[in-house]
DNA sequence: ATTGGTCAAGTGGTTTTACCAATTCAAGGC
DNA sequence: GCCTTGAATTGGTAAAACCACTTGACCAAT
């Protein structure tokens, strides 16, 4: 029984992913057609259900129109996200953490005052998620965006909502793009597990002053972690060169 | 033949709808495995690529969870029972300034600590423009938003400045139109002027707590005027019961 | 009785093949 | 010129088959 470990990431995913950053690279911008179905499956060396399937979760996504007898069509900033050119236009992936570092820290703490039983238990189940996907090897990333929402749902107002679900948005952009990689450790994930767990206790505990602040400690070291990931990526540190050095020196600066 | 006149529905979206009707309506409970794929497909008629689709659907909105080898299983609980599409929906009025209530009295605070020179002097340019526009005898809704604007931009987080200024935007909308008259009184105005004021000066004396503090209570009397207009007009809102405020959040925040 | 392993059934994952339905566009008829 | 029409293209759906993984029952060894 050969052990086919890894690789359990699902493949209309990858397909969805490819495509995405295709789309995102500038190879097919807004408004143009992608190849047929048929045709993106030969290149990629899949079936064509398969790129349906990924064709269809980048419909529900809202970043793909498609349309019957005539193709697929690459959305633009029009629906879906609001504003999100606009926004990173403005403002940086580090001004976006600050942001989220002072509105969801308000949500989490409002959230430790007014959530409702069936919300608290909404946000565990996101947490535990995250937890099952991470046991698998996978990028929690789709359950990390969960646990966050969901704390703004539990403030019980619509418009927090709204913003958050735009900031987190942000996440697809370009320049987080490249930081992928970077953000990939398992031991990152298993560090912003813990943050999370921290903010749900405090969140359990009614605790609003506690469930702020470990919000803002979650989105502190996401920064950090962050940080040394732009620098790691930076333009003059090729990555050929001395690769060990760079894993320590990555490590010994998130660990600070 | 049959007449697809208009809307041939997509089989997947219809198949994704009939599924999430059963989950909301209790038939299949968060946590709940639903059927194997082969059995919705013979239930429903339709084939299994096509439930596949469907699925994949619901898991890109987060409603379930697919693992391989074991089953699906019923993720929502958030918004199983009540408020569903509301979040999606419009948020009221009243959850806006819920909103900017929170974000805006962290951005008082933090112009207050990180605002330069030359930015507080465009926020006392603004508040100028206001006092000067009401004794022309006019609305000063614009001077209004730029001063409300300037001290998001105090922050020199580009972030923070594009969600106030969507916040506000939201201004212009319909639910806003038929309070114009309540909110035109030269004496609201000039309450609104004067809190202005003391935002002002709380960030000129660079006290970040008295500044965030000015800054809610600002908004708690924009909500109070608010719902006494809400009522004078005639529409019975619940959340809006006369004499109520933001205290809940307040008390949220203060206890820092 | 507990532990450990194997095995078989059930489940989702993927591919292949085939045909249906809607759109598109150009060739041909008015 | 405008309209019709039909073939080519494209997405939509179906069916069958095989693979990989999970689960739980069963059995053997401790």
């Amino acid at each position: 029984m050969p052990i086919h470990s890894i690789e359990p990431r699902r493949l209309y995913r990858q397909i969805a992913d490819q495509i995405r950053s295709l789309i995102r690279s500038g190879e097919f911008p807004a408004g143009a057609r992608l190849p047929p179905e048929r045709d993106l499956a030969r290149q990629m060396g899949v079936s064509r259900p398969s790129v349906r399937e990924a064709l269809i979760a980048l419909e529900v996504e809202g970043l793909v129109d498609v349309r019957i007898g005539s193709g697929i069509y690459v959305l633009g900033s029009s629906r879906g996200a609001k504003g999100r050119a606009e926004v990173e236009a403005a403002s940086g992936p580090f001004e976006l953490l600050r942001a989220r570092w002072v509105i969801e820290g308000e949500c989490a703490a409002l959230a430790a005052k007014s959530a409702h039983k069936t919300q608290i238990a909404a946000i565990e189940e996101a947490l535990e998620l995250m937890q099952r996907e991470m046991a698998d090897g996978q990028q929690p990333l789709g359950a990390d965006r969960l646990f966050h929402l969901r704390i703004a749902e539990a403030t019980g107002n619509g418009a927090l909502v709204h913003i958050v679900r735009m900031l987190w948005e942000e996440r697809t952009g370009p320049l987080y793009k490249q930081l992928e990689d970077h953000y990939d450790s398992p031991q990152l994930w298993e560090a912003a597990l813990a943050e999370h767990r921290a903010v749900l206790k405090a969140i359990t505990l009614r605790d609003g002053a506690a469930a702020r602040s470990a919000m803002q400690r979650h989105l502190n070291q996401a920064y950090k972690r962050f940080s040394s990931g732009w620098d790691a990526a930076g333009r003059d540190e090729p990555k050929a060169k001395s690769g060990a050095d760079l894993a320590k020196m990555r490590v010994a600066r998130i660990e600070l």
